[in-house]
DNA sequence: ACCCAGGTGGCCC
DNA sequence: GGGCCACATGGG
């Protein structure tokens, strides 16, 4: 079921090229910056970083908090977010310097996750997003937007909690997908296919399009093939 | 003048 | 473990 809609939004939106940032450790900050926060928003404070060429994590954490503050502003929660920002670029730099990423097997990436978990800012999404898009590890990432469409696919999502939904997303593609390479793809195509739907479809037309895509999964989901 | 956005942590029960 | 709340800007 939800391979199959996975392939409706494929088919319906294409290929998003995700995750959109020019290095790895541009992803790293824009998965806190992005924090309930508009992608809009990001960018301008992305951008600001940028041309002041400290768009990395050791810049951030060389940086005093205040000079992050003005320059992530248009990001929202600034203060909070600045603060965070540095602490988690200070503790990459001091446990695994300056160019880790890419260069870490996977027990250790695993295990980076639980070490995110454990840093002031960084919740399970926000590490998925760190294991899917810039390790490239098969991690499903579950947002908001995740929520409402499952929500409105089948019920409620709300008493399903983080982990829970992210097995029901992942187990689901393993069923269908047993290539392991081929599931990072997939995880990270439709996390941003969830994403762009969402964006297209806000607000009080968001459930009755799932709905529509869902009635279509079931008119001519047989025909859609695997690409 | 509202409402929302690619969450998280703190506090209370 | 769940239910609220603060955190803040910019766009519709």
């Amino acid at each position: 079921m939800l391979y199959r809609l996975y392939q409706i939004l494929f088919k319906k939106f294409g290929k998003q090229y995700w995750w959109p940032a020019d290095s790895k450790e541009e992803i790293m900050l824009g998965a806190i910056l992005t924090q309930n926060t508009s992608w809009n928003n990001v960018e301008k404070a992305i951008k600001n970083l940028k041309v002041k060429n400290v768009c990395s994590i050791k810049a951030i954490a060389d940086m005093p908090v205040e000079e992050i503050e003005i320059l992530i502003k248009p990001s929202g929660f600034y203060r909070q977010k600045a603060k965070r920002l540095k602490n988690f670029c200070e503790y990459l730099i001091e446990n695994y310097g300056e160019n880790f990423i890419g260069k870490m097997n996977d027990k250790e990436i695993f295990e980076l996750r639980n070490e995110l978990l454990d840093i002031k800012g960084i919740g399970k999404e926000t590490a998925d997003s760190m294991l899917l898009y810039v390790f490239e590890k098969p991690v499903f990432v579950i947002d908001a937007y995740t929520r409402r469409i499952y929500n409105a696919a089948y019920g409620n999502a709300q008493e399903l909690r983080y982990d829970e939904l992210r097995e029901i997303f992942e187990n689901e593609i393993k069923n269908v997908c047993k290539n392991k390479a081929k599931l990072v793809k997939i995880y990270n195509e439709y996390h941003a296919l969830i994403v762009r739907f969402g964006k297209e479809y806000k607000g009080n037309d968001y459930e009755e399009e799932i709905k529509k895509v869902m009635l279509l999964y079931s008119n001519s989901g047989q025909k859609i093939r695997k690409h």
